[in-house]
DNA sequence: AAACCGGGGAC
DNA sequence: GTCCCAGGTTT
């Protein structure tokens, strides 16, 4: 799949893209430019890193509440990490905002990078991210790899299913060294408005006439999907003592929304129900079986290593949460259990919490307003 | 190279 | 339901 020599003039395609990119590209606020006519790296370095795999229209929300928090790079490096993660609460992949701390701390030592190499060094910053400061905080002449470029380039040469390397040169090869951070912006914005994944908008292109996709007349066949792993079932069983507005939360750890606070949660497998020896089952002989069967003993045999591990006893079923995490599905069972004195109760509003714990809060929640409003 | 990591929009 | 999003890190 070697790159194919452009079937265009490279200088009539930039002049054409970067034309409708004058008249056509999108106002977004990271995109404003200081008295001096330079952006603040700092503010580009957020705004692609809250841009990873985040559409735009939902990125703009987190940018000002992120900027609004922390306004420079030495007050983010001073926040304390759940500070950083209560102001990224609800984007996902938090990871992100744990790598944008730690770099944090690493620049107000050493310095802001300067240059692709250096970006590229920083946790949290890949090809990519490093391209984009690059290009669009320091002018330099390196190409951004993103899904959007991806696609408008697959279609461009009508390559199906281009590798990164093919795309990679591809892009350096048809970026516009003159003025690298303007044309990074120009194909991005093209794919994001008018080269769109389904149905692409080619009527509005202004590059079309040169698009090889585009000749064959079924644009969108490029490129080829990619192919995922399967989606995963999980079951789990949580905790909710205390109240939904402050209830006995933990620090989660590990990949999995580490960082983040949440009801106690305890897994439980498909094959583990009706297969234990006994060990701990005895606290269940007393519990009403609300889901008979071998997958309420299996959920109910969660329960009880979460009971046992916090110390409580009783409980009352509240409902099922289901929550969708791209690669797993979750679906959780919420108990409510009466408050022990030597759990701590904090209000939810002190910590930040994914999206699937506020959904198990809210449930706690509307149990409680049930009788009102059925009153 | 493939899996993993959130959450939501558009269809 | 499906696919994808201004990707990066880990295995």
């Amino acid at each position: 799949m070697k790159t194919p020599a452009p079937p265009f003039d490279a200088a009539t395609v930039r002049s054409a893209l970067l034309g409708w990119f004058a008249a056509q590209g999108r106002d977004l606020p990271w995109r404003l430019t200081g008295q001096d006519g330079r952006r603040d790296p700092y503010r580009v370095w957020v705004a692609e890193v809250l841009l990873q795999q985040t559409q735009v229209v939902r990125g703009r929300v987190y940018y000002e509440r992120f900027l609004t928090a922390f306004p420079t790079v030495q007050a983010l490096a001073a926040a304390p990490q759940e500070a950083v993660l209560k102001a990224w609460e609800g984007c996902g992949y938090y990871a992100r905002a744990r790598n944008l701390h730690r770099a944090a701390g690493a620049m107000t030592e050493r310095g802001i990078p300067t240059d692709y190499g250096g970006w590229l060094a920083l946790p949290g910053v890949g090809p990519y991210t490093a391209a984009a400061v690059a290009s669009l905080a320091f002018g330099e002449a390196k190409a951004v790899l993103d899904g959007n470029v991806r696609r408008v380039l697959s279609r461009l040469y009508a390559v199906s299913q281009p590798t990164d390397l093919w795309a990679q040169q591809a892009a350096d090869a048809l970026l516009d060294p003159d003025q690298p951070g303007g044309w990074n912006e120009a194909v991005m914005d093209l794919g994001a408005t008018v080269c769109i994944p389904k149905a692409p908008r080619c009527g509005g292109c202004p590059i079309s006439s040169h698009c090889l996709a585009f000749a064959t007349g079924e644009p969108g066949r490029y490129p080829a999907p990619k192919v995922r792993a399967a989606v995963k079932q999980v079951r789990g069983v949580a905790l909710l003592i205390g109240s939904a507005g402050t209830p006995y939360l933990e620090q989660r750890s590990g990949s999995l929304l580490g960082g983040l606070w949440g009801l106690p949660l305890e897994e439980w497998q498909e094959d583990e129900a009706g297969q234990a020896d006994g060990a701990g089952w005895a606290d269940e002989a007393g519990q009403p079986d609300r889901a008979a069967g071998p997958q309420g003993t299996g959920r109910q045999a969660a329960l009880a290593r979460l009971q046992k591990r916090l110390g409580v006893t009783g409980s009352e079923f509240l409902g099922t949460v289901q929550h969708t995490m791209t690669h797993r599905r979750l679906s959780v069972a919420v108990y409510r259990a009466a408050a022990a004195p030597a759990l701590p109760l904090t209000p939810v509003a002190e910590r930040p919490l994914s999206r699937l714990d506020h959904k198990m809060l809210a449930l706690a929640e509307a149990d409680r307003l049930q009788p009102l409003l059925l009153g």
